[in-house]
DNA sequence: CAGGGTATTGGGAGCGCTCCCAAATGGGGT
DNA sequence: ACCCCATTTGGGAGCGCTCCCAATACCCTG
């Protein structure tokens, strides 16, 4: 009873179907493909039997005589722990999933640890084994951007490298993020309010240390480079540059800092060093990861439309296939963030 | 000068690389896929004209030509956003991406949502257009694996569905990961043991709880049922359960919670009633997430080897793909769990 | 030295689809 | 009634590869 499904050749294929139909094959492809060079009685005969053989067009042949894949990949740098963290990498799947979802588009998700398979990604991508691809956080110098480039492969990253960047991008508003952050604090009637920032070859890290000092000289606070502290996105950098801040002003009563995770280490380093939260030092982190929610007590952040974000990756990587006209502007997407004040500040 | 890459024809093909190493096609196919029905001069000819010409095979006329495809599908139900939260998500696909590292084998990643979504799935299935497929998070009534099975589709599931699991599965020990959590916990004096537990449809944290069970029995302790509350893997569900049991039995001295976020639900309630952590109620949670690190006091929890799960799923996949001899067992893999002792017990 | 393997090799026959050209069909216009 | 053009249709020619059969070359036996 179980295996009776097998038919005589397999699936069914277009010529069964076109036979099925009472018409040729190129017609019946041209229903299939939604063409409108069709007339409407053959169409809807070729639809019906469809419908009864339960025909699905064979990927493969149709990539081979395509000369295309109907399938992008998201490629993920494995050594950037951080993105594989909490709240990114899961919410731009789910994104990128969201608009592929009514395509014909396939995923494929291809982990680049170290150089081997950093150069199979080269030769996979110059084999033209995708339409296109999705860049996550990228490093300013990669080569990989320029290769595809060059192969003419559409591609759409996600943070901009610098100011200019020349791929199409889809990015959070860092700065204004950052300078909310910042004012809230300030209308708080915080005046001494330091940063702990991110690494800033990060072109998102700088941004939120240019939107720290716009919020800070906007509310005619006097700038102290001693209020900023350089860290590198991980828990012990946030800690460790929490402790430079405190020595360098021990009488600052609020940090920025642009990352959750940073946040956690210097709210550890604070809690050693008596400070309470948010009597004595106010503390508004950046992500709004579920270390933030999580802590103790919760803490201020600002969130990122990160599923909205890897939805727009994805379509802007659709329009890029279908065909960017040569005239067009690179297009490059800028998304609000949005502050969630919690009792940290 | 960008676009002076493209050749005559394109990439090379077989046929290019037969015509320059001095042999047939078959031949050259031969020494690609690594026949061992090749002279050792002929081969290295052939791998020598692979090389200058950069030769990688066309992946779409492989899948047409040898009816596979060199993909597998990790199937990921969408609604079960348990599945997505850390550390699961990101954890079961590094570990499956290291296990296809060095394979020709492709990740696809398919997020099922709604019905639709789920019979799109089915026919891309059943229409073979990949060669093996991982389910995570399967529901005991998903009637997805009996259609796998039908479609004799390769695959294997992450944590089984029952006790008599008919598929190739991977599983943490829950049943001993509890266990030892319990017994840590009456080691550190604690008489009164509660349990908030998961929900119990889902085979795992019934094993949870029979751990639970066997460890209280093991300790000569009076099994009670009112120590014992039944939630949902939510935050606010936990914090149900843990209103319950203070109710039912105000007097226990330690929880064993079958989630990390669970606990944290728990935790709240507990302080909102005044109990100290660890001094008058012990806490031990279950996933060691992110959540459990930057808890107040950081939670104690049993840690599951996600990422090691990922890459034995993705082992056993390729071997059911290449070939289960009728006679073996559908391996079924057990890992054990470790409990991370922290602050909280 | 003949006979019967065995180890290599070449290349035909598709796999199922898209592309595209040429053929067939159906109206209008004059 | 005739011709021209737009619309619709059929099906040949591949896309690049694997499978497999037949051909060739080579090596032992007796």
């Amino acid at each position: 009873m179980a295996a009776a499904r097998v038919r005589s050749g397999g699936r069914p294929t277009l010529e069964e179907v076109a036979a099925r139909a009472g018409v040729g094959r190129g017609t019946a492809s041209r229903v299939i493909n939604g063409s409108p060079r069709v007339s409407d009685a053959t169409r809807q005969a070729v639809e019906a039997a469809v419908a009864e053989l339960g025909y699905v067009p064979n990927r493969a042949a149709r990539a081979l005589a395509g000369n295309r894949t109907d399938a992008i990949a998201l490629v993920v740098p494995e050594p950037e722990t951080r993105f594989f963290a909490e709240p990114y990498f899961s919410a731009i799947v789910r994104g990128v999933g969201a608009a592929l979802a009514d395509t014909e588009m396939q995923l494929l998700l291809t982990l680049v640890g170290n150089d081997r398979e950093r150069r199979r990604l080269a030769q996979y991508l110059t084999a033209h084994r995708v339409d296109g691809v999705l860049l996550v956080a990228v490093h300013a110098d990669d080569p990989l951007p320029e290769l595809l480039e060059q192969l003419g492969m559409p591609c759409v990253i996600s943070g901009a490298r610098h100011a200019a960047e020349p791929l199409p991008s889809v990015d959070s508003d860092n700065f204004e993020g950052a300078r909310a952050a910042v004012e809230h604090l300030v209308s708080r009637g915080r005046h001494r309010v330091a940063t702990i920032t991110g690494r800033l070859e990060v072109y998102g890290a700088q941004r939120r240390l240019d939107g720290y000092r716009a919020a800070i000289s906007a509310a005619g606070l006097a700038p102290d480079e001693r209020l900023i502290a350089p860290a590198d996105f991980t828990e012990e950098g946030g800690a460790a540059a929490m402790r430079d801040l405190l020595a360098r002003r021990p009488d600052l009563d609020a940090v920025f800092v642009a990352s959750d995770v940073m946040a956690a280490g210097a709210r550890q380093v604070l809690r050693e060093a008596d400070r309470r939260i948010p009597e004595d030092v106010a503390l508004v982190g950046f992500d709004d990861s579920v270390v933030a929610r999580h802590m103790h007590p919760p803490l201020t952040s600002v969130r990122q439309p990160i599923e909205e974000m890897g939805r727009r990756m994805a379509q802007l990587l659709l329009d890029e296939i279908a065909g960017r006209t040569p005239g067009d502007e690179r297009p490059s997407v800028v998304l609000p963030t949005e502050l969630v004040v919690r009792d940290s500040s």
